[in-house]
DNA sequence: CGAAGACATCGACACTTGTCAATGTCTTGT
DNA sequence: ACAAGACATTGACAAGTGTCGATGTCTTCG
């Protein structure tokens, strides 16, 4: 059996279609209000930004810290939040942790925006 | 002077580009954060749903409150953010206000995403 | 083994947010 | 003028959220 790569987010799994599609049930307008709540926070985004636009597409994250001028606890925070909702996935390599983007996520969010 | 058909909304104006592009800035990003937080909410995309599904496009306030299951104190709340947002436009005629969705605002917040 | 460093977790706290009942403001029809 | 109805505003409260310092867990290197 291969070795797992990275570990499994807990993503809600938006599922198909846009907002403006027969009228969103609760259960699917919360998972969908969840996903954007990952995205509500300048931190999350700017950390989304230092990931997204990092050469490799990855990023260790001992050098997110710095940049977004934040604790570490509240940075790990954060990444947990993204990570959560999808939008990175993480990969342990020794002592670091890189993470990087998950386009397919943005994806099924930008199709709930059409 | 013509008479003002709707209300200017107070939307930040996310501006062009990507998340993934140059690392946002503190304020990009608080600017791009308050909109998503718009769509953070379940009752909020489901007043959204309502909206952008309707035959002609706008509805009116009136038919908003039943079909959300909440006051109608707290959907005029949310519909005030989702307006503040830049995400609905509002009209007034007669006693009801009509809603409908901003689809040029939706294409930001996709751009935002890409 | 022991020290160092990268993350994660915990506890606490201030601040924000969603919700409702009560009340206010306007517009329309009688 | 008055009553009725559509929204908006206010005040209050419980629940959620971002933040930090302190501390815990693991991995690597002497």
């Amino acid at each position: 059996m291969a070795k797992k790569a990275s570990a499994k987010s807990t993503a809600p799994s938006v599922c198909c279609g846009s907002v403006a599609e027969v009228p969103l049930d609760e259960t699917a307008a919360e998972a969908l209000a969840t996903a954007f709540a990952a995205l509500a926070d300048p931190a999350r985004l700017r950390l989304l930004s230092l990931i997204g636009s990092a050469e490799g597409g990855e990023v260790c994250g001992c050098d997110l810290v710095e940049p977004i001028g934040r604790s570490q606890p509240t940075v790990s925070h954060h990444l947990k939040i993204l990570f959560e909702a999808g939008l990175v996935a993480k990969e342990k390599r020794g002592v670091w942790v890189w993470y990087r983007v998950v386009p397919d996520r943005f994806g099924e969010l930008r199709a709930a925006l059409a």
